[in-house]
DNA sequence: CTAGGTGCAAATAATTTGCAGAGGC
DNA sequence: GCCTCTGCAAATTATTTGCACCTAG
């Protein structure tokens, strides 16, 4: 029953000045100060108070449309966290510039040690501090900053998911051919033809969030990830280059897609509403349908087993 | 040649003052603010200026002698860095204490991403924000903070040591067991004699360490690591429960030592002048001598085979 | 009408700086 | 005696608050 955030808080008026401010705050890029946000402001409208406008951004913060992040500037600078994921920053102390990023794997690290120390998170903070890329070799990088960073993770999502895919096509595929039982190889021809058809969409997917921005597909990873999905199916694959039997290919595959179902959902939840979220979302829904196709194949097959005992 | 951080900056003149600044900073425990200190300061010496303090905290800073951290309270605070090496903050909003950690896994990956976005880090700043166990469960744990980081410190680097040690001792004497050429089984017994002795020595050095300080050895973690150190002689050792000839075994013990060795050999030069850094570097010593031996013997079998063909 | 929003100016709070004088080398 | 350090007070910077006024519900 927490509190939904709303651009009108609890008994709150609505104003235009604030509503305006929003709307300014909303449409920059980046990372703006205070300063930085009062002087557009007073560019549209010169009869705004500068108080007006930190009150604004701490009633943004109270309900979540904007983060307050702390560059060690000795000055706060706010960034829009509406539909826009939670992230860590590259903070370069020469063009103070600051782009960002998100590695799966360290959120899991700090989360496990918090726990190991009775913590309770509410917030981690993580910055790299030092020279970005332009101003070490004069080449310029486009940064991720806000401006960027919902469509660089969408991206992301989907480049993750495909290569999810792409690896669990494999495994199918293989399974298939390995099978020997009639109706576990059809199950598993099913399975690769489905995911067959939905790499097909999801690359078509890839392609339309391309032809948005042609500058996209060459912008640095925003997520970062090794985690253990990236490796489920592979590993599983390489199982079954040993030879197994249809019911320990089913066992395989169950644990591949179990795997993969719990972290793209815990991924997916983790985050604000966007399109990379929806992404992790409609792909744990994905893996699940097969996972729970794969247990019922596997329970069938047990029960014909018990009928049928062993030749 | 870079500079060697001095008390007395370069040009600069001896000040009983900003002596006297120093001497009381570092005798405190935990982080201070710029007002803590000079309040601290003014307890002994009236006659000091707030500016005073300030100037001598960003030589300190300067000299390398004390780090800023910022918790985002709108002030700075201050951390003796002399002897004492670099690490985390799990910062809680309640009690505003902050208790350190240090986690070589996501200092690792933070590593990988500056690598990836060709950015180059100065700094990394990680903190986990948000209610510690004692706030929120009266429970008290002594926190980590400066006082005892140093100790604790070494001792996680000891007991990272230890275990390193015993996996290294389980493998070798296995590996003796198994191995059927006599002066392969030769070297395996001699290192695991080693290993067993040095494995002593560690444990008399880890049992001083706690008699310093009873309540040592029931701190918290401060040193998190499940890097790949942890696990090489384990794997290792899951490799010769195959069953392996005396090559393959003393092939298996130089990836192992090579690891480790240069697992402890980093680790160690990654930081300050500390205890903790002179038992990762005297491990790495050791690691790096088992390893030129198990080499040294690796080419004697391979010359004693070409003279000697397979039967 | 009334509670909350707003502008202005003044207050706070952390930190820095100008300047005259003190003190080490 | 020179040159840096030091204390004090004033300046600076980011942010908050008091207060009279305004405006939407």
């Amino acid at each position: 029953m927490s509190e939904i955030p709303t651009l009108k808080p609890a008994g709150g008026k609505r104003s235009s000045k604030r509503d305006r401010i929003l709307q300014i705050f909303l449409r920059q890029e980046g990372h703006v100060s205070a300063d930085d946000l009062f002087a557009l402001v007073r560019h549209e409208d010169s009869r705004v108070g500068r108080a007006t406008v930190y009150r604004s951004l701490q009633s943004m913060v109270e309900a979540g449309i904007a983060r307050k992040v702390d560059f060690g500037e000795g000055r706060s600078r706010y960034e829009p966290a509406h539909r826009h994921p939670r992230h860590f920053h590259l903070v370069c102390t020469t063009c103070h510039q600051s782009s960002e990023f998100l590695s799966s794997d360290v959120e899991g690290l700090l989360q496990e040690i918090a726990g190991a120390r009775n913590f309770q998170p509410k917030e981690t903070v993580v910055q790299i501090v030092g020279v970005c890329e332009a101003c070490r070799t004069g080449t310029s990088t486009p940064p991720i900053d806000g401006s960027t960073t919902g469509l660089v993770f969408a991206r992301d999502a989907l480049r993750m998911a495909i290569a999810t895919e792409q690896s669990g096509l494999e495994f199918y595929t293989r399974a298939a051919k390995i099978t020997s039982d009639a109706r576990g190889r059809r199950v598993f021809q099913q399975l690769a033809l489905e995911e067959g058809e939905h790499l097909a969409t999801l690359k078509q997917r890839y392609a339309e969030l391309l032809a948005g921005d042609p500058k996209l597909e060459s912008r640095p990873t925003f997520l970062f990830f090794k985690g253990p999905a990236n490796r489920l199916f592979s590993s599983g694959a390489e199982e079954l280059r040993h030879g197994v039997d249809a019911e320990r290919a089913l066992l395989i595959g169950i644990k591949c897609e179990r795997g993969s179902h719990q972290f793209f959902k815990k991924y997916g939840e983790r985050f604000e509403e966007t399109e990379g979220r929806r992404i992790f979302l409609e792909f744990a829904a994905e893996e699940r349908d097969h996972l729970n196709l794969l247990i019922r194949e596997y329970r069938a097959l047990r029960e014909r087993r018990k009928k049928r005992p062993h030749r």
